[in-house]
DNA sequence: CGCCTTCTTGATATGGGTCAACCATGGTGG
DNA sequence: CCACCATGGTTGACCCATATCAAGAAGGCG
């Protein structure tokens, strides 16, 4: 996809080191409301992201026209390195979200690490694998709260943000089956639950959640 | 892990362009028997690899032991690049195998293009993803048995030669349940089975079959 | 021959999907 | 202000797909 990327692999094609730094402009910072798309499958791909707050989720339709959720990018984390120059998925803000945009662009300022971008990227995704196909629903639920944990460290009570449809979406579950492992891990005295929409988590029992999620 | 990869990290965050391009020398070629190891998981990773004929199965196991397969590597595909200097997961033969090995190294004589391998991995995990979330038992191995046909294109036998287990492990089933599969398969007429471990696959309704992944 | 491994098939149990109802909250319009 | 509806979450009843347990078939090998 990336133009920078392109003249890396020619350059390296030609036998020289070089790598691909993409840049940005003064002042690339996208602002987004809740489930504005930041780009779609068929686009061109001229850019990458990293979230500066709020997050992403990055899914793909199935034929069916179901939705899967591959990833949500926090705070810090990049989205939109494709291997070819098309998306072949949808970025959507979760929530009101403040993005940073670096265009493939020779003149390099601010230079960024596409290689380390991609290799953490393909760890997450062989982390969700893991995760998905190995545990029962209460485990994959309790995996996500984790996972969301870990975004907000030394906070006892967090926002996950998502919907009950999103997290059943990204944890290949029903957002019935969501609803009650979120009930279980309450009866089990693990979380509570607050906020209109319940979605406020407070950790009761760390110890616990982990204990379910290895 | 990688050096060069390293060294390209520095040099990119100096502003320059630079490629991290591990060598070959002249000959680092690798062949295994069956079921023998490449590298284990905690080993310190000095290299990547390259499939030249055979296949490779990279896993993790679990606490409770639990193998799961992360992808099976073909001819032609590349492995073990990660992103700190440890081993992860494990990789291993499934077969009679023969391997490229490219450590790192600045000498660069035939360089690598280390982003588009990583790029390759992500897109490849993510369709794993879809594969094992979405479907039914039957379209996994649908799935499975279709990704094994493109590493033999044009053929109308050939060898899979992962067990059983193997599969079940990689597509997050049991071994019962591959087997009630391939049955249901042959029921539907979509392929055969043949040899002494049924594992040599002759297609005969290659529609079906794509009809079935979808 | 007996024992092993690998695959297959059958019987049964269960986790989670599906369908349906209900609750809480918030917005809209009379 | 209240009646109405829409949205998102929770809960219950039922059923099916797949895990689990168990046994059998086919080949390899000492």
């Amino acid at each position: 996809m990336f133009q920078s990327y392109a003249i890396a692999r020619d350059a390296a094609a030609q036998g020289q080191r070089c790598g691909a730094t993409p840049v940005a402009p003064k002042d690339d910072t996208i602002r987004l409301k809740a489930d504005e798309a930041v780009y779609s499958e068929g686009e061109y791909a001229f850019a990458i992201y990293q979230v500066e707050a709020g997050a992403v989720r990055i899914y793909r339709l199935t034929s069916n026209g179901q939705r899967y959720i591959l990833s949500f990018c926090g705070k810090g984390e990049w989205f939109g390195l494709e291997k070819g120059n098309v998306r072949t998925d949808f970025a959507e803000a979760v929530c009101e979200t403040r993005l940073r945009l670096f265009r493939s662009n020779r003149d390099a300022v601010v230079p960024i690490d596409l290689l380390h971008i991609a290799l953490t990227n393909l760890a997450k995704a062989q982390c969700k694998q893991l995760v998905i196909t190995e545990q029962s629903a209460l485990r994959r639920v309790a995996a996500f709260v984790q996972e969301m944990a870990n975004l907000h460290p030394g906070e006892p009570e967090f926002d996950i943000m998502m919907s009950r449809s999103d997290i059943a979406d990204y944890l290949g579950l029903t957002v019935e089956t969501v609803a009650r492992s979120f009930t279980k891990l309450r009866e089990k005295r693990i979380l509570c639950l607050t906020g209109k929409l319940q979605r406020v988590v407070r950790l009761l029992d760390r110890e616990a959640l982990i204990a379910l999620t290895i």
